[in-house]
DNA sequence: TGACAATTGTACGGTATCGTACATTTTAGA
DNA sequence: TCTAAAATGTACGATACCGTACAATTGTCA
């Protein structure tokens, strides 16, 4: 029951933000009443907060699953990315939200210590990775760990946050199901560069998109199979 | 007068988005009445069309200010970054409509033709850039400018659009005025690794955090020298 | 079953908000 | 100055919207 409501709030926020979302529209939606919102959330204000960390904590979840075990340093960090890639994708509704706290200076989230938790999750697992695969010479030294996040973070984010926009100026190329399939190992690629040091650039970052490329043959040696 | 209204429009849509706005709100804070308000837009939709074109227009003014004479394209790329990076931070209220369209679909943008206009300007100027580089040898053949595009965007449009939830999730080590000096050589240096071809990539993008690096001595032997 | 808490339905009060009717003033041009 | 159009002030109608009062029902546990 609260969380049918939530699911829809979440929905209506994500769409139309704190003062845009009217209550009476998210319990038309709702199986039960306006009167049971009131009942279990106080108020709109609570609604909306109870709804971000809901979405958080969601978050959070997919979080832990990430199985790095057995992995160099590259590889984990390129899965550290298509796992971003993947996660900011299947969860738009997140995205969304925080894209509307952020045009209202992020008061709602700077309040919940939930979200302190999950990002310093986030930074402190590409910390250790960068760390690592600095020792072991793949990576270039001098990068702080919180701009690596925020570099993975900016580009899996934009990805999803911005794509209406970007497919209504130039089409869906990217924004397409098979477009982001590229798209994903682009991004994935963007990373790889910005990290690697410079000796070894070369051997490891080689997107280059497809539809300009001859198709590989013998396919086995193609240099950017198909993802996972 | 108009003008006037608009720029009350802008500020408050950028913060409430479409729904979340009252005309009241607006009427309030401008010299002129409600009445005129509709007098001139007719109505609330109306209103919000105007001020996402008139941000648009303010955006394209400043687009063909940029003085490429006499760059080589590596250069020029640079100066491409710098000025969007720039121009996005000086914009904030242009990045926050853009979030909120997109919030709801880019509806409304994709409805006007002033956008797309604006977007295949900036690919074709990216993408000039980018084919003299790869004629010259300096970038790596193979990449469409759509994608070019789109990595500029991320990085500069994430950088305004999400700077409230990451600051409060990380501090203002980036988003601070002197933070934000050396992230602009940052994503600089990032979209450049992206371009580069792999053979000369080492000696021009070189981009480490300065508080992990020793001052450079003689100064003017400096790789990374401060931006204008 | 009885007592008490948890849950839910119905109706409504008060205000916010969009948009307009109507009268009036100001401006521009002949 | 006369006239028509442009601009503006005041008041208000209609509805949307938040939140609540009050009663009623359902669940729980001894």
């Amino acid at each position: 029951m609260k969380a049918d409501i939530l699911q829809v709030a979440v929905s209506e926020f994500s769409v139309k933000g704190l003062s845009g979302t009217r209550i009476d529209e998210i319990a038309r939606r709702t199986a039960t009443s306006k009167r049971m919102i009131y009942y279990y959330f106080g108020d709109k204000l609570g609604l909306y907060r109870e709804a971000l960390e809901s979405e958080y904590r969601r978050a959070r979840e997919g979080e832990g699953e990430i199985d790095f075990s057995g992995l160099d340093p590259v590889d984990a960090l390129r899965r550290l990315v298509e796992f971003t890639f993947d996660f900011h994708r299947e969860h738009p509704d997140f995205v969304a939200m925080i894209a509307h706290e952020n045009t209202q200076d992020a008061v709602h989230l700077a309040q919940s210590e939930a979200i302190r938790k999950l990002n310093q999750g986030a930074v402190k697992q590409v910390g250790e990775i960068y760390a690592e695969g600095v020792r072991r010479g793949h990576f270039r030294p001098g990068l702080e760990p919180v701009r690596l996040h925020w570099t993975i973070s900016a580009l899996c984010f934009y990805n999803v946050s911005n794509r209406h926009s970007f497919s209504a100026g130039f089409g869906d190329t990217i924004h397409s199901e098979a477009g982001q399939e590229e798209h994903r190992r682009f991004v994935v690629d963007l990373v790889m560069r910005a990290v690697m040091s410079n000796s070894q650039s070369a051997e490891i970052s080689r997107f280059v998109s497809q539809e300009r490329e001859e198709p590989c043959s013998p396919a086995d040696k193609c240099p950017h199979p198909p993802l996972r």
